[in-house]
RNA sequence: GGUCCCUUCGUCUAUCGGUUAGGACGUCAGGUUUUCAACCUGAAAAGAGGGGUUCGACUCCCCUAGGGACUGCCA
């Protein structure tokens, strides 16, 4: 296969959300899989809701997610590529003036559904003469444009969907151009594809039937469309649309709740398919195992909790390089490897390493129950000479209980909860050494 | 209403006519000289329902039910 050339085009209409992200992901991966490249199209034609803003945060996120793009245009900057386009179709007698309201049509398609029979546009337009037209346009009515559909089945191999096939006669004729001269996202699309050299065109189920128009107009326009695959959508975990709880899923939400980049990027890039969903601290790993043979074709149920859970475990396992930054904005004193080593299996975030700053470098409330008293008195007497290591510990406790008779619960917990304050968190073994001879022997009392 | 897609443990899935229906996450239990976590071991847990076809069906066909997408001068 030669390096597929790929896009994403997202509306920057708003933030980021986890629907989004996996259709950037997987564009993302397939072409960095095949040494490709990876386009990033802003799909701002839409001037009243789309804004610089949320360009800027919307790219600030791909960045923070490691989806870097090999370049990137604004649509509103090639209206007049557009225009040529549409020269062209209209040239071709494909695409036709239309004067209905947005009203008029909506009448007609309840009056359609209300017979049962598919709300298709009829095609009024076609039959208009230059009379009629020159009559609509005096009475201040502009036109709107339609793509005259061939009315045959369209056909393409679906990378997901395998063979699909769109009968265009069961759809409507698409509106590409408003009657305010704008564009809608249709034409646009298909002659940035064509202009970028787009050779697969990956994006959600809910294009499938736009895909049937499009091919057309990509034979129309460019003699031969890109490869198509169709991702099914995410679902809630409860199994209803993800749309619904769009706000709660974006990208900057996860990221404010300490949710890594990487486990977004594993967790999306994995569900739905036959790999198992498991951490990847790298993108490019990912990438390697990517296939879209992988796909499944029902839709996946997006779980937060099971994307909490796969953070947890990246945090686990990650080294102190890659938390170090963040651990130093937690507090100064969290940036210390022995420190991360130790408490990083008790952190479902990075940031909740700051949870155990203060119980380890600074103050902590000695917990003493009354019959451990005399036990903890006599316990700094044992306590290992020297500097504490990391199999001080054990050595202190082993002395301890040869000494007091003590051991299991009785004997550790009232040294944890002296020394720490609590009764859980980080392994002993490792937390003695960093709390330091000075502080264990103060808090023993 | 119409078109298209989907349905295996709670979740993501494997199986491409013959399997004790496998794995992962989660759950539960045990272990690791305390606890929470981590880690290790183990367990429970599934073919939506009904008809066919076949020696044999999770697998092929039909119906029903349920879910999703589309049906915009949104993308």
């Amino acid at each position: 296969m030669t390096a597929p050339i790929v896009r994403f085009a997202p509306s920057p209409t708003g933030r980021l959300h986890v629907g989004n992200v996996r259709t950037a992901l997987v564009n993302w991966l397939f072409s960095q899989g095949q040494g490709g490249k990876f386009i990033l199209r802003i799909d701002d034609t839409d001037l009243e809701r789309s804004t610089k803003e949320n360009e800027a945060v919307l790219k600030e996120d791909l960045t923070w997610l490691g989806l870097v793009w090999a370049d990137t245009f604004n649509q509103s900057e090639r209206f007049g590529i557009y225009d040529q386009a549409a020269d062209k179709l209209r040239a071709m007698g494909l695409l036709y003036p239309a004067y209905e309201t947005a009203e008029e049509l909506d009448v007609k398609r309840k009056i359609a559904q209300s017979r049962g029979r598919p709300p298709v546009y009829d095609r009024a337009a076609l039959n208009l003469t230059d009379a009629d037209r020159a009559k609509l346009e005096a009475s201040g009515l502009k036109a709107h444009w339609r793509f005259k559909l061939s009315g045959e089945r369209v056909e393409w191999n679906d990378l997901v969907r395998g063979p699909q096939s769109i009968d265009t006669s069961s759809v409507s004729d698409p509106v590409l151009i408003r009657e305010d001269g704008s564009y809608l996202y249709t034409l646009p699309s298909v002659v940035d594809d064509i202009e970028a050299n787009i050779t697969h065109v990956v994006r959600g189920e809910d294009h499938v039937t736009n895909s049937g128009a499009q091919i057309e107009i990509f034979m129309a326009l460019g003699g031969k469309a890109p490869e198509m695959a169709h991702m099914p959508l995410l679902v809630g975990a409860d199994g209803s649309a993800l749309s619904k709880r769009i706000g709660s899923l974006s990208v900057g939400q996860l990221r404010e709740r300490g949710i890594e980049a990487m486990s977004i990027c594993s967790h999306l890039a994995k569900l739905g398919t036959s790999d198992n969903i498991e951490p990847r601290s790298t993108l490019a790993e990912l990438a390697a195992e990517f296939s879209f043979s992988k796909i499944g074709r029902a839709p996946a149920r997006f779980d937060e909790t099971d994307l909490e859970n796969l953070n947890a475990a990246l945090v686990h396992a990650m080294p102190f390089a890659e938390a170090q930054a963040r651990l130093k904005a937690v507090d100064p004193r969290a940036e210390n490897e022995a420190f991360w080593l130790a408490v990083r299996e008790n952190c479902a975030r990075v940031s909740d390493a700051g949870n155990w700053v203060e119980m380890i470098f600074g103050k902590a409330e000695a917990v003493i129950a009354d019959e451990d008293r005399e036990f903890i008195a006599s316990a700094g007497a044992h306590l290992p000479a020297g500097e504490l290591t990391a199999i001080s510990w054990s050595e202190w406790t082993n002395a301890l209980k040869a000494a007091t008779g003590r051991k299991g619960k009785t004997l550790f917990k009232p040294l944890r909860l002296a020394l720490t304050g609590m009764e859980h968190g980080p392994e002993m073994a490792a937390v003695l050494p960093l709390i330091g001879r000075a502080k264990v022997l103060e808090r023993l009392g």
